[in-house]
DNA sequence: CGCGTGAGTTGACTAAAATCAAGAGACGCA
DNA sequence: TGCGTCTCTTGATTTTAGTCAACTCACGCG
């Protein structure tokens, strides 16, 4: 397996203004790879070898300590992961694992770093994708200090449907435990705040739910730009902005 | 006032192995400034104009929500500040305050974009940075997560020893309302926290901490390589880990 | 010297989240 | 079809952290 150009690789904003030449002789040293659901793919503390680029699929991130874990961040398509460790060269501060089967193109970290030194307009492109990754850091943060379980799972659904096309009907793209994990909170904690949210209008029937009272519902959750990232799911090439763009924004309100 | 190289300066990893010719470029477009303690730099949301390099005293970047307030983290010398916003063009997110009177190298950020665009080198440098910064989130992120309160200050007091030489004396670089945003609770729990941790040996007089137990007390803590940064501080140009030098880690327990 | 201010501590109380336990429903598979 | 597994939910309980209030102490200042 080793394609050298899908059309979604070049579709990555770390490309998207990067020479042909350049492109080349870093894909060039890329693997197309598929893995099962629950797989993983890296381990905190290992080295690491390769950027990792999901193209299908997802992928938690995920710490741990004292048996105990916590979510990071759950990836969709099209994500970048571990930047940050392959330009330190560094080991792997939290590990991945596919949620479901996942193709995914491993690039090798040599040739990332080599074309950096070599091409500046290269260096910027990963530049601006760690930017992008750092500040969905910032607001993962800030959510999770500074709100409480329900007000994060309120604009999580308020992020998710703005994503989704802003219709009150939307879809929820994970399993409830894995929603749990990424809001930061137990299984259980996450069914008594829909419980709670009932009472502002959400109707939840499996996966599917009604936003009833938007107002009501945006009135507790008080969605802000500064925490919430509601970027438009995917018009490609948005430009401006590569924070939109960049590896852990695709999730909605922990990003 | 308008310092072209002050030796501080040079000796920020941001230009360890950048040209004479950026390096000048971009620090010639700087200007040092001085600021009173308790001054509100930067506020969240607002544009970001500059690229900050604390050069003497403390800076605090702290991100708000519906009149809660939360502190990220605690800069000290020599650490940049804000450089995800400026390599974006692109809005804070968090707002940065001066705990005391601080030294403040401000960079134009238009130098800084343009400089990267022409000088590889600088873009590497700057990558290096923005990678160290994220892993430094990331090594917050689990900490605030996967561990409690009692367990936090525990690890914070130890990597602060590790960082001043590994005594069995250390002494608290920060008031302790101010230690206790940082480790993510109040003040009064701070209290507790400490009294907890007498049980561990470890006796607080004022900001002078006694570590008796250290056994004991790294049995509780549990630190981890993946969480407190347990780099020396500041043997000048460490080179092969840029992450020791930047931004987000010289503070202890947190980052 | 006396006083006001603010940091730090301590205790009682409240709020929020995790844990423990049990049960309902869905799904895959023999 | 029946069984086991797993998710999800609900309730009771515990743990943890935040809040409120009072008090001490050190410091600066008139």
């Amino acid at each position: 397996m080793r394609p050298t150009d899908t059309p979604k690789v070049r579709a990555l904003p770390m490309f998207a203004s990067v020479s042909d030449d350049t492109s080349n002789r870093v894909t060039g040293t890329a693997y197309l790879q598929r893995f099962p659901a629950n797989t993983t793919l890296l381990l905190e503390g290992d080295p690491v070898d390769f950027l990792y680029v999901l193209l299908e699929g997802q992928v938690e991130l995920q710490g741990t300590w004292k048996d105990k874990e916590t979510t990071l961040t759950i990836l969709r398509p099209v994500s970048t992961f571990i930047l940050a460790a392959v330009v330190l060269d560094a080991d792997a501060l939290m590990s991945a694992r596919t949620l479901e089967r996942c193709e995914i193109l491993m690039i090798s970290g040599d040739a990332i770093r080599q074309n950096m030194a070599e091409d500046a307009a290269f260096a910027v492109a990963i530049s601006r994708e760690l930017s992008g990754c750092y500040r969905g850091l910032v607001r993962t943060i800030k959510n999770q200090k500074l709100r409480g379980g329900v007000e994060r799972l309120a604009n999580y659904l308020l992020t998710l449907r703005a994503k989704s096309g802003g219709g009150e009907n939307i879809h929820l793209p994970h399993e409830k435990r894995v929603l749990a994990a990424l809001l930061g909170m137990t299984p259980e904690n996450l069914s008594r705040a829909f419980a709670t949210l009932g009472g502002y209008g959400v109707e939840v029937n499996g996966a599917d739910v009604r936003l009833g009272k938007l107002r009501d519902l945006e009135r507790l959750a008080r969605p802000d730009p500064l925490i919430d990232n509601y970027a438009p799911r995917a018009p490609l090439l948005a430009e401006a902005d590569a924070e939109i763009w960049s590896t852990e924004h695709q999730r909605a309100g922990a990003a």
